[in-house]
Formats: C-alpha cells, structure tokens, sequence
RNA sequence: GGGCGCUUAGCUCAGCUGGUUCAGAGCGUCUGCCUUACAAGCAGAGGGUCGGGGGUUCGAAUCCCUCAGCGCCCACCA
C-alpha cells in the first residue's frame, strides 16, 4: 500500500472525482423499474452570482438526492436558470446605461440581443460553481425557464387559462416601478420606512357662504382675512394636480361644517367637492383628506364609489405630464420639494411636521413604488386557491417545518388577482394580438402564434381580409413566476405533451428544497399549476431552509461585505468541509447562524477521517495471528453501535433533520470509531493485526464511508476507491447504504459500563500526572467484578487483570462508577488530603440526592399516583445512593486511619 | 392592526405525547501531553436555579395563564 500524507488535500481530488463521475455519466437518470426520486432546483436567475442561500440550498439537495440514489431509487436532480425577467432586464439595461447606451433608443429587437448575449455569458456561471460543490445533478438536462420548450409551455397555458375565463384584462390600479416602466404584482413590492414630512395644506372654501353650521365641538380655520378654508394633512403634496375631492368622516365632529362644500385646490385652483365616506380615519391629521384617484390605491376605490374624476398627472417614468398643467417634466420627487416651497410662499401651508412612513418600494429596482391605473393581465386566484389548499393542510404534501403550513393557508385565504403583466422586453411575450375593429374599443384575440391569432381575427371580426401587419402582438412580458410556476412539469415536458413517460415517471418530485421567503411567489404556485395541468401535487415534501445570516446575527448582504464568497471557502476548507460547515449550522427552520469556524470543523473531520484511514491501511495483517479478546468485544461492540446509529439517523433523515444525522455520524465516526474501537483493536507496536479484525474493521470502514458520503462526497469516494478494487466507472455512489434492524443493547451497555472504568482510570492518572504506559492495578471494592468486557479495559486503562477485595485500600486512589467503586493503588504516590477531599464531594452530593428521594418516597400522594415503575425506579435510586454512601464513608474512614 | 415563532452552558442548538440521576450535544474555555494515524491532534476537567411571575399536577425545561425581550410574515391610515 502506498504512504499517505499526514494531512489530507482537497484540492486535487475533488476536481479528479467531479470529472470522473461526469466522465462515467453517474449523475444521469432515465427512467427504468427501479423507484424515482426527483428534485427539481429552484432555478437560480440566470445572471446570479453563487451565495451562501445557494450554498445551502444545493447542499441540502445534493445530500437527499445521493441518499435516494445509495437507497436503490432512480434519483434525479435536475438543473436549470430562470430568466428573471425584470431582475435581468434592469441588469442589462445598467450595463448599456455604462455604455451610453439608452434602452429607448433601441429597438426591442436590438435590446433583446444585448439581453441574450448578457444571459449567455452570464448564464451557467452559477451552474458551473455548483459543481465545484460537489452537486449531482443530471446536467444532461439542464434547463432555462426562456428555453424553447418551456416556452411553448407558457404561451399554452397562457391560452388555455385565458380560454377557461381564468386570465382577464382590466383596468386596475397597479404597483408602477417608474425606472424599469413596468407594472409589478403585489408580492414584488416591499415596504420600507421612511422619514419624510406630512404637510398641512389649506384648502379654501370655494364660496364664503352666509352662514356656517357650526356646533362646539367643530374646528373651524379662519386667515387674518376671515377667509374659512379646511386644512389636509398630506405626505404627496405634488399630487395635487389630480385631487378631485375632499373627503372628511361624516361622523367627525370636527368638521361637519364642511359638509356639502365646496373646496379650492391649493395653487391648483380647481373647486372640488367635499365627499363623506367612512374610510376616512378621524383621528389622523385633521380628518380631511384629500382624494385623488389617479395615484392611490384607496383613493381609486373611493373614487369609485363617489363617482369622482380620475385625473392622472404622471408619465410612466413619474415625472409630470401636460395634464397637471403645472410642473410639466419634473420628477415626482423634485415636484414635492417645488411645491411645499410654493405652497409656503403662497400662504397656503399650514405648518410641516416630521413623519415616518411606510414606502412600497419595487423589489428590483428599490425604487418608490407608484400607484398608476393601467390596463394589465390577471389570473384569477379563486379557483387556484381552492385547489391548492386542501393539499397542503392535510398533509399530502407536506412542509417542513409545519409552521408555513398557516402562513400558506393565510395566504391563500386572502388570495388577489396576480397581475401577470409586465411592461418589458425580457420574457415570455404576451400572446395577445389587438387589432382596430371600428369602435374605439379595445378588440384582441388570444392565441399560440401570430398565424393562429390572424385566422381567429378573421373569424372574430368575419373580415377574412385582415392581414398580418393588422395585428400588433402585446409589446409586454409575463411576470416570471409565469414560467416559474410550470417548472416541475415543464422540464418533463408535461404541458406540451401531458402523460409522456418522463412526467408519468419522475412527477410528482420527491422533495423542493427553498426558502420561505417564496413560499407565496413559487411555492403556492407552483402546487396550483400541478393539479391544474397535471391533476397531482408537484412535490411530497417542501423542505423551508433559513436565511444565511453572519455569526452575529446579520442577514448576509453586499452591501454589509459579510458574505464570504463560496469559492474562496471551498478553495479553503475543500467542498467537504464547507458542506459540512453549512450543515452543522442549519437546523430544519431556523435561520442559519453561519461561522467560518463550522467549515474549519469541516475540513477538520476530513482530516480525521483522512488519518484513521492511514492508521488501518498501515497496518500489516496476519492470518497466523490470533484474534485477541479485546479486539473480539470491540468487533461485536462497534457493530452493535453501528446498527444503533444507523437506525438513528435513518429516523433523523426521515424527519428532515439533516443536521443532527450528520452530527450522529460526526461522532460515530471521532468518537466510537476513532478513539474508543479504533484504540482497541490497534495491535502492539511493530505487530500485525489478525486477519479477523482487520476485515471486520475494513466493513465498518466501508460502513462509514456510505453513511458519510450524502454529505461528503468526495473525501468518501477518494477513500472508498482505497478498500476495495473496483472498476472503472463503479462509485461509492452507488453503493447501497447501510442498514439496520436491531442493534445489539446488551453490548452497547455493557461497553458503556467499560468505557465508564477506563475513563476513571484516565481520570486518576491525569490528577497524578501518572503516564499512560505505567501499568496500574484496578480493584472492584467489596462485591464482584461486575465488567463484563474487562479485556477492553485492560487494554485501553493500561491495568493488569481485574481484582476484586473486600475493603478500601487506603493508599489507592478510588472513582465510582454506578454503584461500584473502584481502587487504583498508589502506594507512596497517594494524596490522601485530595483523596478524602474528592471522596467527601462526592459524599455530599449523594446524601443530597438521597434526601430529595426520600422526600418524594416519603410523599403519599407520589407513592398512591404515580405508576408503579416510576415508584420503583425511585426506590431503586435510593438504594443506589445509599450503597454510594455506605461505600464513600468507609473510603474516607479507611483513608482517615 | 392581524398572525406565527423564539428565549435551555460563553456561542449555536437538541430535548417527541409531563416521570430512567433529565438538565444534553457540538464548538469554545481551562489543565496536562509533539504517546509509534491525526497538534486540523490525544487525555482529562469546569460550566446552566431551562427569560420573569403565577397556575394545573404526587411530579413541569416539557401543559395552561400572564409579563418582558427578540425575530419573521401579512395588511399599509393619507
């Protein structure tokens, strides 16, 4: 066998395994007999960078996707990009912005160009450096949600759901982003707060009438001209172009004289009425608001219902159009500051208060959000939500944790109309052709392509002479959620060609390993489109992971520079280590407190695992030799802790808890393998090892190495590859995973029972600075050697055979271990004072033990309720205790004389 | 405003339907060791009245109420 080097370097055999298991295509699956277990990846956009959430997330995948697989299933995970529709559009239009290059100068043709050229450079980056993670993902399949395939599928359902009556176009007041021109869904805007300014503003009564209705409790404004006006509290002061009414709460007492006034636009100078409507909330500011339709949600909805004026002031990029007549082409913002300080020298501004509000800001762009009324395309969400939630809460498809469970139901119970159009060039077009029918009136049709939408013009307007260039096809994209939301089934082709044998085989997917921060926008979705077009949930199981955030708590961001880059980590501490870094810091739920120092851990079990395999394999073996009693206990012993832990953490994986099973073998491994079986079966210095132990030792390595490999990849393949010949193209990949029925309990305890005496042993010579190769005598005080594996405590405590005697030896140093005690002579090396100073601690806390129990035994209510067993484990405990005290009493009294 | 979750050792967490010395794990800390696989290591040790208060019970980290602190989601009063 050829030597090893003490330390073990990932550099090189990771890349050397990456390339042999996609040289001997092992990632790949078709569908054969065996079961499928399918993962689909959240497909990350196609111009992102690889961060530590995708760390986590892929990790995750990886492990359940190479369990499946060691569990005998057709497992596959396959990969793929988004589009990012808005996301990537803004990118491109940055980069051409740093060109000089403005996106209305270009044709969409032209700009598409730039965008395809910017998502073929860019695309695939974040796919290549999974790969350096270690992840096994069929990339024979990789897909892109803008591909041809997928994008069939779009426009299909896209008709399809337009022809159900379930994709309407309506005029609805929309979250405008004014940079990127576009309409967004309700989910793509959050909310931020904000200090800004709340401005008072005097609206004057149109006409001075001759009397006013004035009780107590009104709050009347008059100027030094005896003028009466009403004040409006307002934090958009540059909407007043488009007010068209005043509106107070016709139960407010403070202004019911201005019921059925009239009021005058400050500087505007338009004569408004003064509406009353409950909406208005009294205690706010004055309780006078000011409505305008145009450029607010509630405002349109009062606007509605009062039949008022809508009067929209604002271009598409927010600044100010010819209809406000006034501060035509300035931007909103700078409006706002123009117009308080003209309202302030006209004498029209009350006073300006300090005010922090909630702004809507667009997702992408972090821009203010403008409530703009346009023309757009919805999906109606009713009949989605009712099929989608029963699923969720009866568990056919179940989430992890089950928290999200009410957060999804919550969601679906308060459903709107998902607006699903967007006014950019990067994404699925919208299928929609309009054409001139006469009336003034919007007139379209829906359909696959242009061909089909000319022969359904045709047949709609019964003018079989319309033509091509009649039709102008929809400038506008959909939302990408759009294509998102068939990702399941697409990359089985399921929508162009349902019931294939590839959707019929690997849907629905096992597992979606995401983040809850898209639960509404993916998740929900994507359950609604699978028992739409397919008839069955898309996945079993929604496995929710945490944010990423730094050791103190922060989120990981650009801007805060706390996010490590993942191939700087991996270059360090090898993709190993930093899987098992993630890992140990991701319970199922929970946010993740990531630390550099976890990979460090990592790459330190590496290490490990790395030196124990040099340890066996330097071992010379011999058939001659005889198979000692301890090496036989620990053979039995470690088989029987095997067994226990492997049904462990299958219980462990079962639940999701990734975590702890990789911390149950972490410790399988260091713990019971390396330093307590690994010490006991390793021969004399400059001995064989007898052919027995060696194999059985060479099974349990080959044991580990499976249970390990889900989560470490490649240091499990570099050594598997060490214990067996193998050939060209085999992989511990496809190794079964080990399994286990029953475990041994008689031998886990009574090797617990061992370990407990070697530890004493250890314990005596570490306060006496006793070196571990000084052979000790171990005496079992006043009762029979009760340790079965003595053979392993002989060999791991350096001690010669076991005695046993009546009484304490005052010259030995004594430890207990139950309800045995134990003796190490000393002879002269004997601290008494210590000794008896140990001894008397111990004593204490017994006797306070026994109190406590002897207080519950002494209970009658405890001894006549509680279950028998539970009685008895009690009485139990109080003659252990008292047998501790009888034996630590006499220690002292023998080491007193 | 509505909802959900969290608070256990210095740190990050586990403790299921209340009961085996149940108060645990990993990391960190301290002490002693370059012992013939590993100092990225070995051996040993210390460390918490389970956020506060109250209740149910023979018995509470565990169930109920309440207070405090932290976090997240939804709604978005100009």
């Amino acid at each position: 066998m050829k030597e090893l080097a003490p330390k073990y370097s990932h550099q090189e055999v990771e890349d050397r395994w990456y390339s042999y298991w996609m040289e001997h295509e092992l990632f790949r699956s078709v569908p054969d007999a065996r079961e499928p277990y399918t993962i689909v990846i959240p497909p990350p956009n196609v111009t992102g960078v690889l961060h530590m959430g995708h760390m986590l997330n892929n990790t995750i995948q990886d492990i359940l996707v190479r369990r499946a697989r060691m569990e005998g299933k057709n497992a596959l995970w396959v990969p793929g990009t988004d589009h990012a529709s808005i996301s990537t559009e803004t990118k491109v239009i940055a980069k051409l912005a740093s060109e000089g290059i403005k996106k209305t100068d270009l044709t969409r043709e032209q700009f598409l160009e730039h965008a395809w050229a910017w998502t073929e450079k860019h695309g695939g980056i974040i796919l290549q450096q999974l790969r350096k993670l270690g992840a096994s993902c069929d990339w024979s399949r990789t897909a892109f949600t803008m591909d041809a395939p997928r994008s069939e599928a779009v426009t299909k359902v896209f008709v399809d759901l337009y022809n159900k009556g379930l994709i309407y176009r309506g005029l609805r007041m929309v979250n405008w982003d004014p940079q990127n021109r576009t309409a967004l869904s309700d989910d793509e805007v959050f909310f931020e707060q904000e200090q800004s300014k709340l401005y008072y503003l005097r609206y004057y009564l149109a006409e001075e009438p001759a009397t006013l209705d004035v009780t107590d409790e009104c709050v009347v404004h008059t100027d030094a001209d005896g003028r009466h006006y009403a004040v409006v509290a307002t934090t958009r002061p540059e909407t007043i172009m488009g007010d068209t009414a005043m509106c107070i709460n016709p139960k407010d007492p403070k202004n019911t004289w201005l019921k059925g006034q009239k009021v005058i636009v400050p500087l505007v100078g338009r004569v408004i009425p003064v509406i009353e409507d409950r909406y208005v909330e009294i205690e706010f500011g004055t309780g006078c608001l000011k409505v305008t339709p145009a450029h607010d949600k509630n405002d349109y909805e009062l606007g509605k219902n009062h039949d008022l004026e809508i009067i929209d002031i604002f271009n598409e990029d927010g600044t100010v159009n010819e209809t406000a007549g006034m501060y035509v082409g300035m931007d909103r913002f700078d409006v706002r500051k123009a117009i308080a300080a003209d309202l302030e020298a006209a004498g029209l501004m009350e006073k300006v208060e300090d005010y922090v509000n909630n702004v809507g800001l667009s997702e992408r762009t972090k821009v203010a959000i403008e409530p703009r009324l346009s023309l757009q395309w919805f999906v109606k969400m009713k009949h989605f939500a009712d099929i989608s939630l029963d699923p969720v809460m009866s568990d056919i498809i179940k989430f992890i944790p089950e928290k999200y469970k009410n957060t999804y139901r919550i969601w679906l119970e308060n459903i709107k109309d998902w607006c699903i159009s967007r006014q950019l060039w990067w994404g699925h077009r919208i299928p929609a052709w309009f054409y001139d029918n006469g009336t003034g009136e919007e007139a379209y049709v829906v359909a696959m392509n242009e061909e089909e939408a000319l022969e359904k013009a045709r047949e709609v307007t019964g003018n079989p002479e319309m033509q091509a260039s009649d039709l102008m096809q929809d400038p506008g994209a959909l939302d990408t959620w759009f294509s998102s939301w068939l990702w399941p089934i697409t990359l089985f082709d399921g929508i162009n060609n349902p019931g294939n044998p590839e959707i019929n085989y690997y849907y629905p997917t096992a597992t979606l390993v995401t983040g809850p921060d898209i639960i509404f926008f993916w998740v929900a979705r994507m359950i609604m489109a699978g028992y739409e077009y397919v008839g069955r949930q898309p996945f079993n199981n929604v496995y929710f992971t945490g944010i990423v955030r730094d050791s103190i708590g922060r989120k990981m961001s650009k801007s805060l520079g706390n996010s490590p880059d993942p191939l700087d980590l991996i270059a360090t501490y090898g993709a190993d280590g930093v899987r098992m870094g993630m890992l140990l810091a991701a319970p199922a739920g929970n946010d993740i407190m990531f630390d550099e120092k976890l990979c460090e851990q990592g790459r330190n079990f590496c290490n490990k695992i790395w030196n124990a395999f040099r340890l066996v394999n330097g071992w010379e073996v011999s058939a001659e030799a005889k198979q000692s009693d301890a090496a036989a206990t620990a053979v039995k012993w470690f088989g029987a802790k095997l067994d226990a832990t492997i049904m462990e953490i299958d219980d462990l994986l079962g639940k999701f808890r990734l975590s702890e099973a990789l911390m149950a073998i972490y410790r399988l491994f260091w713990d019971e393998f390396s330093s307590w079986y690994l010490e006991m079966v390793k021969p004399a210095y400059g001995q064989p090892i007898d052919k027995a132990t060696f194999e059985a030792t060479m099974h349990y390595f080959d044991s580990l190495l499976r249970l390990l490999h889900p989560f470490m990849p490649f240091i499990t393949e570099e050594l598997w590859q060490h214990l067996a010949e193998r050939r060209e193209g085999e992989s511990i990949m496809y190794a079964a995973t080990p399994r286990a029925e029953k475990a041994d309990a008689e031998v886990i305890t009574d090797m617990d029972l061992a370990k407990e005496v070697v530890v004493g042993v250890r314990g005596v010579r570490a306060s006496r600075n006793i070196p571990s190769r000084d052979t000790l005598d171990l005496i079992v005080v006043g009762q029979a050697n009760p340790v079965k594996l003595s053979a392993v405590v002989e060999k791991l405590a350096n001690v010669t055979p076991i005695r046993t005697a009546d009484s304490k030896d005052a010259a030995a140093s004594s430890f207990m271990v139950g309800t045995v005690e134990f003796n190490v002579p000393l002879g002269d090396a004997i601290d008494v004072e210590a000794e008896i100073a140990k001894m008397q601690k111990d004593l204490d806390y017994y006797q306070g033990f026994l109190a406590s129990v002897m207080k519950k035994l002494g209970n009658e209510r405890f001894v006549n309720n509680a279950p028998a067993q539970v009685v008895e484990a009690e009485m139990r405990k109080k003659a252990d205790a008292e047998s501790k005290i009888k034996s630590l009493t006499a220690g002292i009294a023998a080491l007193k004389k």
